[in-house]
DNA sequence: TCTGGGGTCCTAGGACCC
DNA sequence: TCTGGGGTCCTAGGACCC
């Protein structure tokens, strides 16, 4: 049954600059970036003609493309603009869309109940979008195609691209894909496909000649089992709406390669204060915060470290962020800084994590977190309390004297004093914060690990355990930064004592 | 002027728990 | 108190997509 079809728009970045300015029509056009490492976004199919690509580096595109060729910086709101008028068109099609990226949506059209399946029938209702959608966006063109698979659909739409419709008979999938190049299946990539090259595997037809075996052995049990079933046409996807975000993350690629540790942290800060913003814009907090570091040489590591309790702050986000960094070596050049965030709690958790003062806060049932300053190896400043009193900031209100056992949290002790790289009121230099960031406040180092109380970490630079249950712990810590300090033993309900987050901790705990 | 930015999914090893 | 297997979580990296 041809029930999905796939809907694409043709260059599509491309083509909205093209429909607002008369000036590009009918002239290459390339959008993306046009710095000195830009990428290219979109070619116009002018641009193609040339030889420009997307992912191409701008230089090359430039070199490529004769005099008269725009270079443009990409327009997001306008092309965010024309994509919501797509996919309302598609909506009023079929109640089930999938959209895939901002140019790109699948449709289940046997969801909507109503349509004629057969292949004339997809086929004029093909053409009716393609019309609607020209239309309505001012004569932005979409591809599409038809058939009994996302697979089928996706090939489709690629095949007669642009302004193009491709319907596939039920029956015809396998003989429709076999003289294709493999590099046309949806994820055989530059590594796939030269892996396939060297067994001589060229076209969709010669991949389903190859064991399974041979497949699974070359590229694991999912993407080698996914290849012999797409190889057949065989693909039983189902069209999904809405699906929740797994991560989100910012990054930024430099103009000239960095080697500035305080250069490298304010872009961090700032990396970080885009990430929480969108967190919080989208109701989310999250547990790991992911550094992403690409070196002078195009080498690339990431570093993460997953909290106890998530979170949306930007300042922590920055704090963890900064702490992962600190344990990469920058000396030979930065080229790019990236900032994520994962394991996304999706609540509001203003309540819990705001930045209000702690002590709102309520205990976490069974958490015990045990928290020290590196800033004098000992211990400092550990109140009763529970995981939400360490998200407060440096120098947030802070309340002394509470007494063990107690639910409230003490807020901050003066551990956090200079334990970290973030410097009083500089958490997020130079951007806008929803909250003052105040100098963290010297207290004396008296404060200890008060036995028999639950314990809970601080805010700024410092490590902290959490667990539940009976019995005591003893709990030294040591970093980098930190001597190793002194032991420290104290009950707590549980054995299960852990270490949650500092990168640049070493928290040794044992219980007796 | 070699190689963007925002994502998803998978693999593999180690820790930890039962 | 010799040995092991399964499940889950965490971390790091890689391939891929638009």
């Amino acid at each position: 049954m041809t029930r999905i079809a796939h809907v694409d728009l043709d260059a599509m970045f491309a083509a909205v600059e093209q429909r607002d300015k008369v000036s590009l029509r009918g002239r290459p056009v390339i959008v993306g970036g046009v710095a000195g490492r830009g990428v290219v976004s979109t070619a116009s199919y002018e641009a193609r003609r040339f030889g420009a690509r997307s992912a191409m580096p701008t230089a090359e595109a430039r070199r490529r493309c004769p005099p008269g060729t725009a270079f443009l910086s990409p327009r997001f709101a306008a092309y965010r603009k024309t994509s919501e008028v797509v996919m309302a068109l598609l909506a009023e099609v079929s109640p089930l869309v999938e959209q895939v990226s901002i140019d790109e949506a699948y449709l289940d059209l046997a969801a909507a109940g109503h349509h004629d399946l057969s292949v004339p029938g997809v086929t004029a209702l093909a053409e009716q979008i393609r019309a609607a959608i020209a239309e309505a966006t001012g004569g932005v063109t979409a591809s599409i195609g038809v058939g009994s698979s996302k697979l089928v659909a996706k090939i489709g739409s690629d095949l007669h691209k642009p302004d193009g419709l491709t319907v596939a008979a039920p029956g015809e999938e396998q003989a429709l894909l076999r003289p294709l190049p493999v590099t046309r299946l949806p994820g055989v990539g530059p590594a796939t496909a030269e892996r396939l090259r060297r067994a001589t595997v060229h076209t969709i037809g010669d991949l389903a000649r190859v064991d399974l075996a041979d497949l699974i052995d070359w590229f694991g049990q999912a993407h080698g089992s996914g290849l012999f079933r797409l190889a057949r046409a065989d693909d039983t996807r189902p069209v999904v709406g809405e699906r929740e975000a797994k991560s989100v993350s910012a990054e930024e690629t430099f103009d000239v390669d960095l080697t500035d540790r305080a250069r490298l942290n304010a872009e961090i800060d700032l990396l970080a204060t885009r990430v929480g913003g969108r967190l919080r814009s989208g109701g989310l907090s999250a547990r790991t915060i992911t550094i992403k570091v690409r070196h002078h040489d195009f080498t690339t590591i990431t570093r993460s470290a997953t909290r106890a309790q998530p979170t949306d702050d930007p300042r922590l986000v920055a704090q963890f962020a900064r702490r992962l960094l600190a344990e990469v070596d920058t000396s030979a050049g930065i080229r790019l800084l990236g900032v994520g965030a994962t394991t996304l709690a999706d609540f509001v958790q203003d309540d819990l994590f705001g930045t209000q003062t702690p002590t709102d806060d309520q205990p976490a049932a069974g958490d015990i977190l045990a928290g020290v300053g590196p800033g004098g190896g000992a211990p400092g400043g550990v109140r009763p309390g529970e995981a939400r009193s360490g998200e407060v900031g440096p120098g947030e209100a802070q309340s002394g004297g509470v007494e063990p056992g107690e639910a409230r949290s003490g807020g901050i002790g003066p551990g956090e004093v200079g334990s970290s790289e973030v410097g009083p009121g500089d958490a997020v230099a130079g951007q806008p914060s929803p909250e003052p960031v105040q100098p963290s406040r010297p207290e004396s180092a008296s404060g200890g690990w008060r036995p028999g109380q639950d314990v809970h970490h601080d805010a700024h630079g410092a490590g902290w355990v959490w667990g539940s249950g009976r019995g005591r712990v003893t709990v030294r810590f040591e970093g980098p930064s930190t001597p190793p300090g002194p032991v420290h033993t104290f009950a707590v309900d549980d054995p299960a004592l852990r270490p949650a987050d500092p990168p640049d901790w070493r928290v040794v705990a044992s219980v007796s």
